[in-house]
DNA sequence: TAATATTTAGCAAATAATTGCAACTACAAA
DNA sequence: TTTGTAGTTGCAATTATTTGCTAAATATTA
């Protein structure tokens, strides 16, 4: 049920939304459940979270692609990105370091075109 | 006297740890003047926060030089980074989507050469 | 100097997330 | 059937961090 909310939202979506909505249909849940079961589908690798700085960490479906954000600290402004561009740096973590790093849902944050100074 | 304590340390150190230092030798200090303390200098540049993943975000001074960490989400070993690893990526998103990126202090989760599989 | 505005600190309460533990469930072994 | 074990859940308590409000400290002006 945890899965078909993260599935089902439009973006991305925190976990005491997921609570909410899951709520309404099965009242009996507990917010921890949601956060473990959350945990666990992040290690399925089914969910990715990501904390986008607004003070809660959000999630999104596996299902909908891989893609990355970039989050203006100004102004809040949120630019999609998309996955090929960490793939140089993913390719030299892994050949430099040994690294394989797991760079499926990042937020980057720095100033958009319209605030940088 | 907390831009003192985060210079002093040997590496990075958590707020609460701050607090401890900075409280031995002026006890009237409060957590929450820590944190604002700690956001007041981030804003200046003075210094960076880092969340390795342990649950308590950690800071760092900006005196002892930028670097990054890739952090083993399985052993939990951390490998220091080099600043330039990350520089073409910091242009080309500064080329492509006109974005100037933050990527003072990261740390990237992965797996490293021991635990990949 | 007094009066006033601005900044900062302390405290308690709120928030998001995590944890410990007991109770419950499912499934197999005896 | 009972027993054992592994996994899951609810609940309360805990943790790390942030916020609102008030009072104190400091700066600015008259």
């Amino acid at each position: 049920m945890i899965l078909e909310a993260v599935e089902a939202a439009e973006g991305h979506i925190s976990a005491e939304e997921i609570y909410t909505r899951v709520c309404a249909r099965y009242p009996h849940l507990n917010i921890s459940t949601v956060y473990r079961t959350l945990e666990l589908l992040k290690g399925l690798g089914l969910a990715t979270e990501t904390d986008m700085g607004d003070g809660r960490v959000r999630y999104h479906s596996i299902k909908k692609g891989h893609h990355h954000h970039l989050v203006c600290q100004r102004c809040g402004q949120i630019i999609d990105l998309d996955e090929s561009v960490l793939s140089p740096l993913k390719d030299a973590l892994s050949r430099e370091y040994r690294f394989d790093a797991d760079l499926r849902h990042l937020a980057i944050f720095g100033r958009c075109s319209q605030c940088a100074g």
